[in-house]
RNA sequence: GGAGGGGUGGCUGAGCGGUUGAAAGCGGCGGUCUUGAAAACCGUUGUAGGGGCGACUCUACCGGGGGUUCGAAUCCCUCCCCCUCCGCCA
């Protein structure tokens, strides 16, 4: 969430902000008109309270001496009874204003272009070479079904759509990948390896970023008293892992990696990307965190995306990177780059990871703070993570770029010490 | 699922309903002493919001949320979490 003191100082620069993303900046009204009588007040109960608290002490002052106390009693009981029904307005502006303030997005950065939709998207760079064929390149899914490693027919049968079973070989590439890129982040990146819930409370979902606004997106455990959201990725859980902390100043900054299966309804996605794995309702992704110094934070997003990239370069997939532009942003980030793969059969790229810095945003609603050495009080550190990367679309976009005529696909150098083959072929037998 | 016990400041751990934002110890920070270090001694040491140039001051916070009361860390209700025993179970 946005602090509140530069909404209610710089309500402009809110507004810019805001209609830069595109939105109507009118919910800012009804969360300064809610925070200004809230503060007001505010003011009028603490007021209130300090008489009633000079009253009460003076009544314990009285009874501890035996004397007769019941004319200030009387006047104390007067002030408290006042002071009730202006308590329990008050807590009614405390929880709207909360709710409402959760429902502004972040600002971006300067440096992130303006624009409406991802038409406007900048490209930062492009790296490898595209691959060049001798044959009409096929999807990622005909070829996985033609070699008995994909399964979308039975997926649907045992789950539903949106599905998917890897078979073989199949399976073996997406472990394969899950290894590689945990050995990379954490071998040589370092970052610190995490297996954290998959399944979160609603104060966590809160503190990403994912509630209130967006729990159609989310699958929701039913059947039970207490709630339960499956994760979309494993950011939720991972930053959460600091919520309500404060961090010392020497700890920073904190790298976190995790694999996480991911989950997502999908929902007003009908008619996209309904073949392969592109998307599915529940999918494997190799996730990276950062806890972060403010003043560090834009250096460290160049790095994390760096990390991401790292996967692709090893690979040999041709990829690019986008900055996001104001409209396309997610709505915690303050700056995003996404990482797109190539996929020859579609003949274009497409979002593989996504890198975000989200400053204080997530932090101020998680409350995730450090300390500076020698210095008092604490501030919100920054927030980042990133895709490193979403492992079922690096398998596909492997099996297009590097399949063969004979529908056979080659192995990257970098995965065959996983994968113990240096190709799949047709009828491969295990 | 059944029966008990407990959640207090960075940690350990006190806390008759009335100067308790909270004893004490540890840790941390500053100082004295020392060639240096240790030990010892002295001082200091929570977070958030509001007001004041400032010294400072007010309000809230003892797992979360309600309630009783002039006054709640202390009493009541409720939810969450942790521990022990029994049962069940990967």
């Amino acid at each position: 969430m946005l602090d509140i003191k530069l909404v209610r100082e710089q309500t402009d620069k809110v507004i810019d902000a805001l209609k830069k993303r595109g939105m109507n900046a009118s919910i800012l009204d009804e969360f300064l008109k809610i925070e200004n009588e809230r503060r007001d007040l505010l003011k009028v109960v603490e007021e209130e309270r300090q008489l009633r608290n000079r009253l009460s002490e003076e009544v314990g002052k009285l009874k501890k001496q035996g004397k007769d106390a019941s004319d200030i009693l009387a006047q104390a009981k007067a002030v408290s009874e006042n002071i009730t029904s202006k308590e329990e307005r008050l807590r009614d502006l405390d929880i709207r204003s909360v709710q409402e303030i959760l429902l502004i997005p972040n600002i971006p950065h300067e440096s992130v272009p303006a624009g409406k939709d991802e038409t406007e998207n900048k490209e930062v760079r492009r790296c490898g070479e595209l691959p060049q064929f001798s044959f009409k390149p096929k999807p990622h899914d005909e070829i996985g079904e033609a070699l008995g490693i994909l399964d979308f027919e039975r997926a649907g049968k045992i789950a539903g759509s949106r599905f998917a079973i890897y078979k073989g070989m199949g399976a073996r590439l997406e472990r394969a990948l899950i290894n590689f890129m945990l050995d990379l982040h954490t071998k040589e990146h370092g970052y610190t390896e995490i297996f954290p819930p998959l399944m979160v409370n609603r104060a966590s979902m809160t503190g990403t970023g994912q509630l209130p606004k967006f729990e159609d997106d989310l699958f929701k455990i039913a059947n039970d008293e207490r709630e339960f959201f499956l994760i979309p990725t494993a950011e939720v859980p991972v930053t959460n892992i600091h919520r309500e902390e404060i961090l010392n100043e020497e700890d920073l900054p904190i790298y976190y990696t995790a694999y996480t299966p991911c989950f997502r309804r999908e929902a007003g996605s009908y008619g996209k990307d309904t073949k392969g794995l592109i998307r599915q309702h529940q999918f494997n992704k190799v996730e990276l965190v950062k806890f972060v110094k403010p003043e560090d934070s834009y250096k460290e997003l160049e790095s994390l995306t760096l990390n991401a990239e790292e996967v692709l370069k090893r690979l040999g997939l041709p990829y690019r990177v986008v900055a996001l532009c104001t409209g396309d942003m997610g709505f915690s980030s303050a700056k995003t780059y996404d990482i797109e793969v190539w996929f020859p059969a579609q003949e274009k790229y497409r979002e593989i990871s996504s890198c975000s810095n989200f400053e204080d945003f997530q932090a101020r609603r998680a409350q995730i703070r450090f300390k500076r050495k020698g210095k008092k009080g604490t501030e919100f550190i920054h927030t980042l993570n990133g895709s490193g990367l979403a492992v079922g679309r690096t398998l596909s976009a492997i099996l297009e770029n590097f399949q063969q005529e004979d529908g056979s696909v080659i192995i990257p150098e970098a995965l065959r010490q996983y994968m113990g083959i240096d190709r799949i072929v047709m009828n491969y037998k295990l």
